[in-house]
DNA sequence: TAGATTGTACAGTTTTTTCTGTATGTACTG
DNA sequence: CAGTACATACAGAAAAAACTGTACAATCTA
């Protein structure tokens, strides 16, 4: 009666988490598997992962491995016990912003140098005589290299935001 | 000659945002797509598309459809023209923006419900004459979702800084 | 109104991803 | 050292997603 209570309690949020985890790209057996981590008062084995999701081991092993990847749970090591435990971070906010600036560096770095190359081709090609149409085209597609640098420069700072824990001098973190 | 540097500029770049536009959880065919029409001076149809990408017009039009969706690109009007006209916002501040508010929000907003659905629930149960061990658990429980509420509190108000746009009085857009 | 033209719904195919069971390497135990 | 317990690599099966071609509804043209 009271454990049913308690079971839908849990279900409910372990459902929604598992459900909005792709905004991780995770899917949404990782999540659930996250979410179970999350109620768990002890730090979980494998195969306790594996009974509870009823799921293969395999399963619960690159599931695991995925959320180290996101930095969202962490192995925890207890003496004399034989088996990987894990439990999940406990600071969100660390977690939050661990994605978040893992996510974004990512994908500016790439592109912004990819810019960079390319503008450098273009300014070098631009000094040469060539028709006036090439240059025109030259000169449209080095100003839209020139703004997304500038874009990608501001974004980093956002990251860097995060990154330095300053953005809680900005909102301040809730208790 | 000077074609084939111009198309190589441009492809590197294109190459470089298709990869990376997994950061806005999308296939990289539709990163080709929105690349493309980055470097497109005209608006384009689902026709130019397809010829240019070498792809089957349905492909296109539900690419344009999750381009639109996420607010990367817009439909533009032409007196005369009878196809649909598409082409990149050329905002992309704003466009980040916008991502990453829809984004988080989504994620935040459900969970949020469950946490507060079930800390109801827990709270009635506690009321209850019910055995110290449940006690225990449901107290437990009750923390954990009002930490995550706490942190939902926290991140709904990041995304007020972004929506808001008071994020470019911390940091400058970059001319 | 008949005849084109255009965008997309839909069904089927191909490709990719997820999941499972077995097999294997590693580390602990006695 | 043999024996056991454990995590994971790997290959194959199952499921999901991406892509295509056809069909059709909506809109324009004459």
């Amino acid at each position: 009666m009271e454990d049913e209570k308690l079971e839908n309690a849990r279900e409910r949020v372990i459902d929604s988490i598992s459900k909005n985890m792709d905004i991780y790209s995770v899917t949404p057996s990782v999540g659930r598997l996250y979410g179970a981590m999350f109620f768990e008062k002890e730090p979980m084995t494998l195969d306790e992962m594996k009974d509870k999701l009823q799921m293969s081991k395999t399963s619960m092993s690159t599931g695991v491995r995925t959320l180290l990847d996101l930095n969202m749970i962490e192995k925890v090591w207890r003496k004399g016990e034989r088996k990987d435990l894990y439990e999940v971070k406990s600071d969100w906010y660390q977690t939050f912003t661990d994605f978040f600036c893992i996510h974004w560096r990512k994908g500016i770095e790439m592109n912004r140098d990819a810019c960079k190359e390319s503008i450098t081709e273009l300014m070098e090609l631009l000094e040469d005589d060539i028709p006036h149409e090439k240059r025109i085209t030259a000169q449209e597609d080095l100003d839209r290299m020139s703004y997304a640098l500038g874009y990608y420069e501001w974004l980093n700072k956002v990251v860097d935001l995060f990154e330095s824990r300053e953005i809680f001098d900005v909102i301040d973190k809730v208790e």
